[in-house]
DNA sequence: TCACGAAACTGATCTAGATCAAAGACGCGC
DNA sequence: GCGCGTCTTTGATCTAGATCAGTTTCGTGA
């Protein structure tokens, strides 16, 4: 019933041997939609595989106020960080979606990295690329208004093809609430500069969470205007 | 006039033979403040260390504004997560005093982390360390008025020392500009609230860069306010 | 099929902090 | 010591987006 950890990218490259060990290092947790998988501050012995379903990682203040950090979908790894340095979650986590989730035990990480360079290496590139994600966060949130930060996001769900043009339709992956809490705005903000850019052509809501991406360029221009 | 590589806790471990092969694959490069170091997008071959001095990594908007994402100081490194994903910058870098920086050629460092697992878990939570440091920028950015940011921070300057209590003078290791900057504020804002502390005896400026804390337990209210 | 609860939308208002403009203070080189 | 440029301070105004309040839409389960 476990699932086998090398069907997740980072440990692909793991042997038989090695993936047994570690396998036993590992606790599998199947959770509805909208559980707590950790808190911020919480004692952290390990970190996270997604083998089925997403979770946000995401900070509170004291009014209950939420900016979402990341949204990890499947076959990604979340908390990792905290693997390494400090022993507590600097955030919390929480399922968007029915999730299975993969729990590794840091001791058993640890020796395996320590004689699996190969392995070091995978975990350098995924905490780089969360790392670029958050610079991305943070420029978002300060150097781009709204317009400019959902036009962003959603020239990233368009997929990479020939240069340019040609109507897309793109399935945003999470609901438009939680989208809002990923940028650094409200739901109603959201609703607003969406309609706005239905208006003026550039995309055109296709119902249940769809929508047509009209004019790619528009959307590029606003990005950096 | 090559600074021993090993004076970097980064490579401190390393042996004398270790040491003279990665020091083959490196360049100083002494600069005067105000300096360009590298620029965004631009071709990346591998990452620095600050022997002396001070580098700020920003980002700016096409309207020029910007936001500082780190001060790196003397000791510390940056740039390293350009190494293990992608190759390119995402940032700017800059230096905000006259430094001396050494460069350390990508595949040099790989080859080092290939047979060296205690360097790669170093790197790791020195990864680590820079990916909590986003996470509090981003909670500052969007869960925190401009008081409760600047009383962090300024919590974070005074010494880990006994649990409360008694002034503490501390002095900003950055110019009043480049502070806003990093806090996502404008030098106006940060002044008044500045001011609104001093009248309030939370804090008292003591000229040249200095100020005394009178009231430490008071920023850590507005801290979580 | 209907009813309910959660999302999404819309309009009116409010506000923190930016922006603009100008005046002081400070440090530095001559 | 003097003059100049850079940083800091202060005041007046403006605005993007939040907040509040209400309505509409939609998906789900009975």
């Amino acid at each position: 019933m476990i699932p086998d950890l090398r069907q997740f990218a980072l440990f692909a490259g793991l042997t038989d041997d090695e993936a047994e060990r570690l396998q036993r290092a590992v606790h599998v947790r199947c959770m509805p939609a909208g559980t707590p998988v950790f808190g911020q501050d919480e004692e952290a012995s390990g970190f996270y595989l997604v083998a089925e379903g997403a979770v946000k990682i995401f900070k509170l203040n004291p009014s209950g106020q939420e900016q979402v950090l990341h949204v990890t979908g499947r076959g990604q790894s979340f908390a990792e960080a905290a693997v390494f340095q400090g022993n507590r979650f600097p955030a919390n986590a929480e399922t968007v979606e029915d999730s299975v989730l993969v729990f590794v035990e840091r001791g058993a990480l640890l020796a395996q990295l320590r004689h699996d360079p190969e392995l070091a290496l995978r975990m350098l590139a995924g905490l780089s690329m969360k790392h670029h994600h958050l610079v991305r966060l943070v420029e978002d949130l300060t150097l781009r208004d709204a317009r400019g930060r959902i036009c962003r996001y959603l020239l990233g769900l368009v997929p990479p093809r020939q240069p340019d043009e040609g109507p897309v339709t793109v399935r945003l992956p999470v609901s438009q609430t939680l989208l809002a809490r990923l940028l650094g705005l409200t739901g109603e903000t959201l609703s607003r500069v969406l309609k706005g850019l239905g208006k003026q052509g550039i995309i055109e809501p296709q119902g249940r969470g769809l929508l047509c991406i009209h004019d790619a360029s528009a959307l590029r221009e606003a990005v950096d205007a």
